[in-house]
RNA sequence: GUGGGCGUAGCCUAGCGGUUAAGGCGCCAGGUUGUGGCCCUGGAGAUCGAGGGUUCGAAUCCCUCCGCUCACCCCA
């Protein structure tokens, strides 16, 4: 038996609702904000995420999914989204274009790694990149997209955790300090932060063991390092978050694992969850990274968000989701005759623009009915041989229960005039409209958040 | 890479040494000759994750492997 490779899962139509209801929103969000879709090819380069992400991180030293195609390219599935991103924007001379160049995508993302809850070897990301301004207003506004999507997602109880790890001028300073700190309290350290020391000093700071925690509480913080540009574009970036009401929380143990983040950073998840991976989004800015590429000098900052903890988190807390749409008609037949006419009619139908789910396998029609009832049709055409020699079809409605009998050639219309088939805008917007309610109950829905 | 938990029909679960592995959901079919949802009846569907061992006898005990899962590491 075959089965899906590990930690690699399918979507079943099932669970589709949960995500086109998050897609949905995603692109709705971005439309609202002026950020405009882009998407990459699956593999890049190999080189590409080395370079970006860093040659000394986890993800480029043990996570990547690479292979040689049959002319020896080395080629690898991209372990994230803002290095591809960054290349497009480099390759497609996007610099000519009016700053910031404002992007997202919807993306599949692979990383080699031990499967658990809220971490697969494939999941999803959406993300959006702002590039071609250090504007400190634009890591607001990004922040705020993050922040009002869960939002209108519907989570609740969320934190937005915030810091600035300073730029390549200033943070050498700060790790020095860093490393001198955690040096002189070498011998309390655990193992793993042992070596975090040499390879990774940035990552002392979040290890969760109680002794490390507690030598971070007093460690150096990047804040007091920052220089003078760095102090006063994140002092500009709180008090931007301030105008639009975004509860930030300062967190100077707040690092990201990815080396090409400067300045500020920061990462959502629910407040006071200190489970494994509780974080939802996160993102920062990466003031060197396209420069770095091959590029131009471009400033840029982004952010991404795990679709699959988006969904997780919409299911712990039992937000209502938006049913998928339901076909709206079921033709059923008995006889061959009536297959035929049942075929042609339901061909008809969906020409017309109504969805139809049409019955195969000559079954009778009571299993044909009960069919109907599960696949939650609306109604349901009956065809069998008296109908076709009278050139009628009986048209049941699967709510009440009350059936009639309509020549075959005004189904469509009799169809359209009843109030059995949903309203076409309905049909296509799901009836859902969130988010852009007026600006008062915004106002308090966003307090409500804030207090959580 | 390291450690814990778990693998019984499509799904959930019982059985934890003794005859043909039990139940629920779902599926299929009947209960009116051409009518669904509720109810009733019946049916199909499981080499009890795989291999080996102990035993007169193993789903049940032991070992190995595989898979899933949770946690560490790291990250969305």
């Amino acid at each position: 038996m075959y089965q899906a490779p590990r930690g690699m899962s399918d979507i079943l139509p099932h669970e589709q609702a949960h995500w086109s209801y998050i897609k949905r929103s995603v692109a709705a969000m971005c439309g609202m904000y002026g950020y405009q879709r882009i998407d990459t090819p699956i593999f890049e380069d190999s080189g590409l995420f080395a370079r970006s992400i860093g040659e000394e991180t986890d993800i480029v030293q043990k996570e990547m999914y690479s292979l040689e195609d049959r002319g020896g390219t080395k080629l690898t599935l991209r372990p994230e989204g803002t290095a591809s991103v960054c290349r497009a924007y480099i390759e497609h001379g996007m610099s000519a274009l009016p700053q910031p160049v404002r992007l997202y995508y919807v993306a599949a993302i692979f990383r080699y790694e031990r499967p658990q809850a809220g971490r697969y070897r494939q999941h999803h990301q959406f993300g959006v990149e702002a590039l071609g301004s250090t504007d400190p207003a634009l890591d607001a506004e990004v922040i705020d997209m993050a922040w009002r999507l869960y939002h209108d997602l519907g989570l609740r109880g969320l934190a937005l955790h915030l810091n600035s790890i300073g730029c390549c001028g200033c943070r050498p300073q700060y790790l020095e300090a860093l490393i001198a700190y955690y040096a002189s309290h070498k011998s309390s350290l655990c193992g793993d932060c042992g070596r975090r020391l040499s390879t990774n000093p940035l990552r002392l700071l979040d290890c969760k063991r109680d002794s490390c925690m507690h030598l971070a509480q007093q460690s150096p913080r990047t804040v007091d390092f920052l220089c003078q540009e760095c102090a006063r574009h994140f002092d500009d970036v709180k008090s931007f978050l301030d105008v639009l009401g975004l509860p930030a929380t300062l967190d100077h143990r707040l690092v990201r694992g990815l080396d090409y983040y400067t300045r500020t950073v920061f990462e959502i998840g629910p407040a006071g969850e200190t489970a494994a991976q509780a974080t939802i989004g996160g993102g920062g800015r990466y003031d060197r990274l396209i420069e770095e590429l091959g590029g131009r000098p471009t400033p840029g900052i982004g952010f991404a968000t795990g679709m699959e903890r988006l969904v997780l988190n919409l299911k712990s807390q039992e937000v209502a989701i938006p049913a998928e749409a339901s076909p709206e008609v079921f033709v059923a037949y008995l006889g061959e005759d009536a297959k035929k006419m049942a075929l042609g009619l339901a061909s008809q139908l969906r020409v017309a623009g109504i969805p139809v789910v049409g019955s195969v396998g000559d079954r009778g029609l009571k299993a044909q009915l009960r069919q109907a009832n599960t696949a939650n049709a609306r109604c349901a055409v009956i065809i069998g041989d008296e109908e076709v020699a009278s050139q009628v079809v009986i048209l049941k409605d699967m709510v009440e229960g009350k059936q009639e009998t309509v020549p075959a050639d005004r189904l469509v219309e009799v169809l359209s005039g009843s109030d059995m088939l949903a309203h076409p805008r309905n049909r296509s917007l799901g009836g859902r409209n969130r988010g852009v309610d007026s600006p008062q109950s915004q106002q308090s829905e966003d307090e409500k958040v804030n207090r959580v």
